[in-house]
DNA sequence: TGTTAGTTAGCATGACTTGCAAATTAGAAA
DNA sequence: TTTCTAATTTGCAAGTCATGCTAACTAACA
């Protein structure tokens, strides 16, 4: 995503009000690397902005992703999850800590979907899942963010 | 998945008592390539068995996810998919029709998590969006699986 | 400063899934 | 076959995440 001062000049140039809460998200957005959820970015924007509404989080973060500034990562359970990064590439999910961390596997041969079966494929998602260095040495379960047991662990941070 | 007669040895052995609504979920899920949501099983459960419980589908598609007879499929909108097929294989779901058909890509070289970085990489989830092969000629949209506008797009067959 | 189209806030609603407790029932024992 | 009991099924309430709607508000331009 690009810097904050760069979005405000996107968003005038498309008629789109620079307003206080459009500011804040960018700036807390910017070189996220944390994965938040929109709740997440709700309740830190909340000590900036007290009284800002998660409407106007979701409604800002979806604007984003339309204009491909931001991207949103489907980890499979719980909430969707936004990333600033658009760069190409895939995420790591700690299944002990939750925790999400970007994977770069260019260095690896580009996954190609078997175009003989005819399928135009856009775009590829990649979600690798398993243990973080942290984790996996030393402490076990922290927040433990389940998958197994359910369909789903909509789990707060509660 | 086993065969529901394989399924129900499983299950005796479990002493998990072999109700007709299992019975029934084993049947309609075997050999099922149509990575069916709980809400599409329950639809055409409820024809051979009227009066079955949703909740009942749920809890038994949990079951044998559980049970590693089952895998569970998250294109990031709408509901989990669920999908029979345990071998390694991923997804290729049209953003045109909405339809989910299953990809081999053992033939690329496999994918490897940067161990580098310290993770420990248990499960590899991908799935790959763009237009199949019928909805690529021909006519355009279908079903519509939308995706970009929103977030989520839980639209219902209604 | 006034005007107005774009935004925000809040609440209602919707989609999907799970928790819970009462009513049933499969399957083993008598 | 009847009895017994723990496993299941149901049905509904509740929870989570996200969007629709609209009145009130405000950034931005004349």
């Amino acid at each position: 995503m690009r810097t904050p001062t760069e979005l405000a000049q996107v968003f005038r140039e498309k008629q789109l009000k620079l307003t206080p809460q459009r500011q804040l998200l960018f700036n807390l957005l910017h070189d996220n690397e944390s994965h938040p959820t929109a709740e997440s970015l709700f309740e830190i924007a909340s000590k900036q902005m007290p009284g800002i509404s998660l409407r106007t989080i979701y409604q800002t973060l979806g604007e984003l992703a339309e204009m491909k500034e931001l991207q949103l990562v489907d980890i499979g359970n719980g909430a969707t999850r936004f990333d600033p990064n658009m760069s190409e590439h895939q995420h790591f999910v700690c299944d002990s800590c939750g925790a999400i961390h970007d994977v770069d596997i260019t260095s690896a041969p580009k996954l190609r979907a078997g175009s003989a079966d005819g399928f135009a494929v856009e775009e590829i998602g990649v979600v690798f899942r398993g243990r973080c260095g942290r984790c996996n040495q030393g402490d076990q379960s922290r927040q433990t963010t389940k998958r197994s047991p359910g369909l789903q662990a909509k789990n707060k941070a509660s």
